[in-house]
Formats: structure tokens, sequence, C-alpha cells
DNA sequence: ATATGTATCATTGTATACAATCGTACATTA
DNA sequence: TAATGTACGATTGTATACAATGATACATAT
């Protein structure tokens, strides 16, 4: 990992902060905290076991990280995502995870491979299964090693960060029926990277997010 | 502005914390802090003439921002870029960039287009006298008012956030003698967008960064 | 009745005190 | 001499005290 990697993997685990960070983040992504909802820090550093001092600089970070908007002098509310927000976000992917498609013919390790092949293997069982929790978790991961093997840790982060957004999304819709066609797009892309065939894997990858975003649509997200 | 917008526009003027913030930013990417140096809370809190409680929530925002790097219970250090970073930076910008010019064909305002106009008017005008300073300038502006007219509070952040790293490392190359084609190519785009044009627009703002990069190895950066 | 002023309280903003940690210098030992 | 142990100081991590701010409720005036 360079050692200058700016978008700092986030965040020292031991500390009180780092925890607390860590965990309002899931919080707010799983959707414990409601959109809109006001985060006092006592009530927080209460029930985290800590003073408001981590729980303060934990919040300075997500509100960087845009899981909360901080209104000085007067609290801290958890943002919600618009729906252009979502379209956005899923556009910006569909030109990063493109590139890191790209990038991945390139930089990809033969641990990484595998483990792609796995994952697309796998998935084909749980679709034909309907299993849905499953097929859920493979395709998180299908992404992140997509964006481990781009070889980028700018471009994975930013990817990362992305992808968490959206999980909130993604979660609302889980059950549609797009299991099946999403795993055989990983496929081709998959197959594609181990090809070193750039610019149909960057394509594919592309293309592979737009039709994730009209599914979503489709599927009826709408806020 | 989206109520909701993600990666929050930064930050509060008027806390210390924020003041704090600002400057540190500032000092980092002028250079006034070498990469690699060390950042101690007390010092800089003395310098401005504040405690230790809203440095330490400044550097937190840093750390995220990616302009230092905290080292658990040992210090904060200004990161460095590396020519890796560069280059990733510079590709991912030329993905988004492109989008920016897409969505600028859709979006822009009248008033947005008249100021990239005269952006590009002046921008000749000094390009002729070899005024670098001014072009510096206009060429910075020139690509937040793309950020801006694309509509994307999303998008305009992420590209202002890579274009800030990437300050620091134009400031170095800034009397290469690009300046005329550079502004041609803004041309190009300027008129892709007031035609609508965005398949156009998107091509030449994408070829425009990668050309820039080009340039950059070409005038010899490395690192 | 509505508008305005004011007291009060909850909450955040900042400073500071104390605890934990890390690095260094020096002593000790083989 | 080289390796290891240890004490000390500097720095960060956390808790807490106090100041500033903003919201609310109530009183007062028009």
């Amino acid at each position: 990992m360079s050692d200058s990697d700016l978008k700092q993997e986030v965040t020292d685990k031991y500390s009180l902060r780092g925890r607390v960070f860590s965990r309002l983040r899931e919080d707010i992504l799983s959707g414990k905290y409601e959109e809109g909802e006001e985060l006092r820090e006592v009530a927080i550093g209460e029930e985290l076991g800590v003073s408001r001092t981590p729980v303060r600089e934990a919040f300075r970070q997500l509100e960087l990280e845009g899981l909360i908007r901080i209104v000085p002098n007067k609290g801290a509310y958890v943002t919600g995502i618009s729906g252009k927000d979502v379209k956005d976000i899923y556009m910006i992917r569909s030109r990063l995870e493109g590139l890191a498609a790209r990038w991945a013919t390139e930089h990809i390790t033969d641990v990484q491979l595998e483990e792609m092949e796995e994952n697309v293997y796998l998935a084909k069982f749980h679709a034909e299964k309907g299993h849905y929790e499953q097929l859920f978790e493979l395709d998180t991961r299908f992404h992140e090693i997509l964006y481990e093997a781009s070889g980028s840790k700018m471009l994975e982060h930013q990817l990362k960060d992305f992808h968490q957004y959206v999980i909130r999304v993604r979660k609302k819709t889980l059950s549609s029926a797009r299991g099946p066609k999403s795993n055989l797009e990983h496929e081709g892309i998959m197959v594609a990277i181990r090809d070193k065939d750039g610019d149909l894997a960057e394509k594919l990858a592309h293309e592979h997010i737009i039709n994730a975003y009209e599914n979503l649509i489709k599927s009826g997200y709408t806020k």
C-alpha cells in the first residue's frame, strides 16, 4: 500500500474515536437512525460509554463522509439521500467501475482472479436457489474484489465510499429479480479481465452499473 | 442546493475549528508544510491562538480529506502524493470531467455559460501575453465552472477534491508552454456545451485531462 | 389576539486537566 | 562493543469544566 495514499483508510479501530466512528457509520448505513434524525453528543457518548470528545471527533469525520450534517451550534443530523443523489452516484460509479475493470486487466493477481471466479460460480448456485441474502453479500464482495484488483488505492477508496452509500438503497430492493442477470454480467466482466481485454472490461463494467441503476428504477425506487 | 448532498461543503467558517481547518488546508496545499512534516497539536494551536480541541477536530477532517495522515498515539504528518497517485487522479478525473461536461450540456445556466465564454476569451489574451499566473487562475476557474454547471453536487465535490490535490502538482509545472493549447481545448469544450452536444463535450473534456497529464509527464514531473 | 421581549434550559463550542503511549537517552549486562 | 532494560519527557487520547449559542415558554405591550 502506497505510503501516501490519499483518502485514508478509516479508521483507527482501537481508539475510542475509531470505535465510535465505525459504530455510528454502521448504524447510519444500516438504517438504525432515521434520515434527518438528530444525534446528540451526550446521548451517543452514554450509549457507547465514552465522553463527548471522541464522539465529537467522530462526528467531524462522519460529516466529511457525508453521513451526517452538522449545523453549527445546533446539532448533527443524519443525512438523507435524494433520488438525484442516487442517480448521480450510479452514473459516477459507472465511469469509475469501468476504469477499475480496465485497470484490473493489468493488475489483478491470481488470488484475486480466483476469488472472482469462485464468487461468480457461487452466485450462480445461490441465484438458482433464490438465496437473496447470500447473493447480496456475493455481489458486494464481487465489486470489492474489482476495486482491489484495480491496483489503485485512490480509485478503490472512491468506489468503496460510493458503494457504501448505495448499500442503504440497495437493501431496499434486495429481493428483485435481477440476481441471475447481474451475475451473468459479473461473469462477463470476469472473463474480460481474465482475457486481459481492457476495452471490453471497461465497457461491460460500465454497462453493468447502468443496468443496475435502471433495474433499481424499474423496481420502483423513488425518493 | 439539495439539502441532502453527500460530501458536505467544508466547512463552518466561523467556528475556531472551521478556521483551523481552512487555514491548515490552505497551508498544506500551498506548500507551507513539507510533505512528511509532522504537525503538533499544541504548536498549531498556539500559532492560531486556540486550544488543542479545535485543532484535533480539524486534524480528523484533514485526515479524511487525505491531506494529513494520523498515526495513533504518534502524530499527524502531511501526506505526500506519489507519482502513481497523480496518474490515478488524472485518469479518474478524465472520466469524471467527461461526465461533468456531458451533464453541463443539460444543466448549464446562462450565467455560467457566459462566465465560461469570458474565461476562454480572457485566457486567450493572457496566453498571448505569457501571463502564466493569470492563466493558472483562469484554468482553475474554468474547471470549477464546469463542475458547478454539471448540476450535480456529488460530482462537483468529487472533482473539486481531486482538483485540490492536483493543484499542489500543477504549481510545479506552471510555466510550461501548454497554456494556449489547453485554452483551445477549453474553448472546444465550451462550444460543445453551448451546442448541447453531450457526446462531444464528454469526449473533449476527457481528452483534455489526458492531454494535461501527458503534458505534465513530458514537462518532467516525476516523484 | 398578535407581536415582541426575556428568562431559562438544553446543547454545542472550547479550554484544560489528567491518563496513556511512544520514543529517546542512558545505564546495565553479557 | 552490542544488546537489553529502564526512566524520563514529549505527545497524543480522553474526560470534564465552563462559555456561548439557540430554542422554547411565558410574560408583557400594543
